[in-house]
RNA sequence: GGCCCCAUCGUCUAGCGGCCUAGGACGACACCCUUUCAAGGUGUAGAUCGCGGGUUCGAAUCCCGCUGGGGUCACCA
């Protein structure tokens, strides 16, 4: 791109509130792509400073929801790196520091306005219709006015004197510059009274001490950006490269949130969804590469992505398309490795044990390709490999029997074919196709309908993997068992009124 | 409501003044392959580039207005 390549620092700084949700996991990515991709280094920051909304194990729900992505920081908890400790709670005298120096400054100012009285000025306004805000009482305050309240040691926050005329500028990197009047904005808590910094505060500080160049997080923090923005200018610190990144947005088109179902990275995840596709997947939304390309590896990926390739504007997540780019990524697999995914599955469903043994191991490896090309999600392989590890128990008398035959006929036909399944030489696939087929012609049958028959008789579905290759997965017993067992049930029809 | 952002097929997008009678992908539909379902192949439909003005020889591409959608207005991030 146009910008410098220089080896970028970027950072995910989520704050530990619950599960990281599709949309925070594009971030991610794109901050990881941008830092891989100039050689530069991705960090994680825990903004824990609302103490407030503190979730019980979510920051370690969080770091292992971006590991299984496959997406490893190279600074932050855990790792450490040269400006630990990665977690702002860990930082509290650093804040106060840099607050002091802007105190100092003028830049900042103590307010000792309780939250009561931040309502009350916030409902005078309404009622006179003018916009809400804190009205700067604190900002005002005469020196001797001051120092009573510093005197009373009443609990006070630190806010910021955003100047009261002018206009700051935030050069969005995608969107160009974008102007708000500082009039329209409030002073901002910087500290507050609990002694802990507000995210702008925190942020700030640490994407400086990081040494960050490029902060690319979601959309809804343009609003705020100015006083980002305002707050560098205070402290003569030179600004990253801001880029405010295009929302993922629900089926209704409005940000991803909890109503809009599994919004989890790990949902996805637990169903079957690789990292990989979702990486590939995610990685569209909202940045394309050309006209053409689409499915790209992890190294592909680094290598072709640039900032100037985002997109401004939000983008709806298809999840027929993510289903397609699973089961692309799905055949990719060799048949060893989709068995030692699909293990996990089967275990759960009781299929196999939960410390599977070498033969359901090899077991499952044999079966595999039957289903290989059919599966969408992992989670779906359960079920359509039970046929091979339970024996139907019920048929459908109305799927059994083909359209245009009755049930003696059916029975007839099956009788026959068991018969003739019993006597092929040997159980290999082409022997019992061999055998099939030559019956179709000496029963007078259509193709369909006769494999159809068998089909249901042995799998209890009228959907299944290739015929042949079922039975063969199945071995001779299995069956014989099975077709005769169904010609059985037909045979207690036939026998009705 | 104030402020801010956004606006190309249903969806994700390509497009950065002429290559566009707008390309690709998912989905849909049809056909081929075929023992079912898939996978694969081929093809069809689908966008007057939100609307209206400009600028220009020429606009999806630049400017303005409108409309629509979204975001944000905390001692949360």
């Amino acid at each position: 791109m146009t910008q410098n390549e220089q080896p970028a620092r970027t950072r995910f700084a989520p704050s530990p509130t619950g599960y990281v949700h599709i949309g925070s996991m594009r971030t991610v990515i794109f901050n990881w792509l941008w830092a891989k991709h100039t050689g530069g280094r991705f960090l994680l920051r825990i903004e824990d400073t609302d103490r407030n909304r503190y979730v019980e194990g979510a920051e370690e729900q969080l770091k292992e929801s971006i590991r299984r992505m496959g997406i490893e920081w190279d600074e932050g908890p855990d790792v450490g790196g040269p400006f630990a400790p990665y977690k702002q709670s860990e930082r509290l005298a650093l804040y106060h520091t840099y607050a002091e120096e802007l105190l100092g400054k003028g830049h900042f100012y103590k307010c000792w306005c309780t939250p009561e009285r931040l309502k009350q000025v916030n409902e005078e306004k309404q009622a006179r219709k003018e916009p809400p805000g804190y009205d700067r009482r604190c900002r005002k305050l005469s020196a001797e006015e001051r120092a009573a309240q510093e005197a009373s040691g009443k609990p006070h926050v630190i806010r910021m004197a955003v100047p009261l005329d002018g206009e700051t500028v935030v050069n969005d990197l995608i969107r160009g510059p974008i102007r708000f009047q500082n009039a329209l904005q409030n002073d901002p808590v910087m500290i507050k009274s609990d002694g802990f910094p507000t995210y702008g505060m925190a942020a700030i500080v640490d994407d400086h001490e990081m040494q960050i160049t490029h902060v690319m997080r979601a959309d809804e923090w343009i609003a705020t950006s100015p006083l980002h923005v305002l707050l560098y200018q205070c402290f003569g610190w030179e600004q990253p490269v801001w880029v405010h990144l295009p929302n993922v947005l629900g089926p209704d088109g409005k940000k991803l949130s909890k109503r809009h179902g599994d919004t989890s990275i790990t949902d996805y995840l637990d169903k079957g969804y690789l990292p990989e596709a979702l990486l590939n997947f995610l990685a569209l939304i909202g940045w394309g590469y050309d006209e053409t390309t689409e499915i790209m590896t992890r190294d592909e990926l680094i290598e072709r992505f640039t900032l100037d390739r985002i997109s401004p504007s939000g983008g709806v997540l298809n999840i027929e398309k993510l289903n397609k780019f699973n089961g692309i990524y799905i055949r990719q697999m060799t048949p060893a490795e989709l068995t030692e995914q699909l293990l996990p599955y089967l275990a759960e469903a009781g299929l196999v044990s939960a410390e599977p043994t070498a033969a359901e191991r090899a077991r499952v490896e044999e079966l595999v390709p039957l289903i290989h090309e059919r599966l969408v999600v992992l989670s779906e392989a359960p079920e359509l490999l039970r046929l091979f590890f339970e024996t139907p128990t019920t048929y459908d008398q109305a799927l059994l029997v083909p359209k245009k035959l009755d049930a003696v006929t059916t029975a007839q036909a099956l009788t026959t074919a068991t018969a003739a399944l019993r006597d092929a030489p040997e159980w290999e696939v082409a022997t019992i196709e061999a055998r099939l087929r030559a019956l179709t012609e000496e029963l007078g049958l259509k193709v369909g309908d006769l494999f159809m028959a068998i089909r249901v008789a042995t799998t209890g579905s009228k959907v299944s993997p290739p015929l042949f290759e079922t039975l063969h997965a199945l071995g001779r017993d299995e069956t014989l068992a099975r077709l005769e067992r169904a010609t059985a049930s037909l045979g207690s029809v036939s026998a009705g009124p």
